[in-house]
DNA sequence: ACCTGTCTACCTACTGATCGGTAGGTTGCC
DNA sequence: GGCAACCTACCGATCAGTAGGTAGACAGGT
């Protein structure tokens, strides 16, 4: 991949993170990486296209990232604290929340591909969730639970940036994890 | 309040939920309601003022729902079933999420006021929850689990829009007061 | 060694639509 | 006469997107 279309990528996804999808325009992004506005069209036809693209590697980062993470864990408290600190990290790293938070917040405004491979990170997120709570669970409390923890993430995510506080994410997480406990 | 007011209030808080902030714009207001965007700004002068308007709107509904559906509440359990399903409400009645939960995801590209504002809906709903843990509890646990309770609140409207199913808001939610049940 | 064609990675220059916002009417009620 | 509730008619900035040009790298043929 060239380096001008990672770049893009780089700035459309910090923007999108920050400040949502109709806040980041192909001007702003070309100014940051030196280059004129009809030469990001070049990479990307449409806006549509752009965003596709940053949520397709967000999407293929972050699994790789929760498969690596979780590779060795046995139990599944272990699972969820590994699956957990993936988040933390994201938000640390980035000071920013989820690229898919962003987006699925919006989604009702957004192109009918991109909220569709937004809605698709979700579901694959508690999948994955599910997949790993224990086994003496019912189906149902299976994906209950799954689609609590992925919710608190992004919630999470949403009122930490908000109050500009880590720590809001760190708390309601702790509390997440005491209760799952079981 | 003039009704014209009252109606670019309604078509503002709409917008603004279902697409975000950046999203809602003086002509589309105007179009719905039938008057010129020039009229609109007779109301408020500015952008960032018709936003605040609609967040102190927003806040004072909120608080009041809040307030009335915990009034007759004895046990924290009830009391937390009773605040859930302000927000359950919330969410079905609009089929979209939470005003302070678009507003808290764009913070970062949001006028320092209106951000500021959010952070205050946000703080004052975790107090109030805190408030209402039982009194057994440390404070810190308490104001832990309170946070962790309006992250999964705000996160289930988000991935229950993008997964265009108020069931995962209360499938969140049953296991959430599940666990909560202490 | 020199021409020729093709390709990538941009560029200039532009379009029509839309943005928030302003100046200065007009209309109808009290 | 004064005021509230609009209006027409703009402004400059910005939006996504298009048309068509260019400079440089590389390949193949002669």
């Amino acid at each position: 991949m060239s380096d001008t279309i990672t770049r893009l990528l780089d700035a459309a996804e910090t923007g999108i993170r920050l400040r949502g999808y109709h806040a980041v325009s192909f001007r702003d992004l070309a100014e940051e990486l030196g280059i004129k506005s009809s030469s990001v069209h070049y990479y990307f036809r449409q806006k549509e296209d752009l965003g596709l693209a940053v949520v397709e590697r967000y999407t293929e980062r972050v699994f790789a990232a929760l498969t690596a993470e979780t590779a060795n864990t046995e139990t599944p408290i272990d699972y969820l604290t590994a699956f957990v600190s993936v988040y933390r990290h994201a938000l640390k790293g980035s000071d920013s929340i989820c690229l898919c938070g962003m987006l699925g917040a919006e989604s009702a405004g957004l192109p009918e591909k991109l909220a569709a491979a937004v809605a698709a990170f979700f579901q694959e997120n508690i999948d994955r969730i599910a997949a790993n709570l224990p086994r003496t669970m019912p189906a149902k409390a299976r994906r209950e639970k799954a689609t609590h923890i992925l919710a608190t993430l992004q919630g999470a995510m949403t009122v930490a940036t908000s109050l500009k506080s880590h720590k809001v994410f760190d708390n309601a997480v702790r509390d997440l994890l005491a209760g799952a406990e079981v």
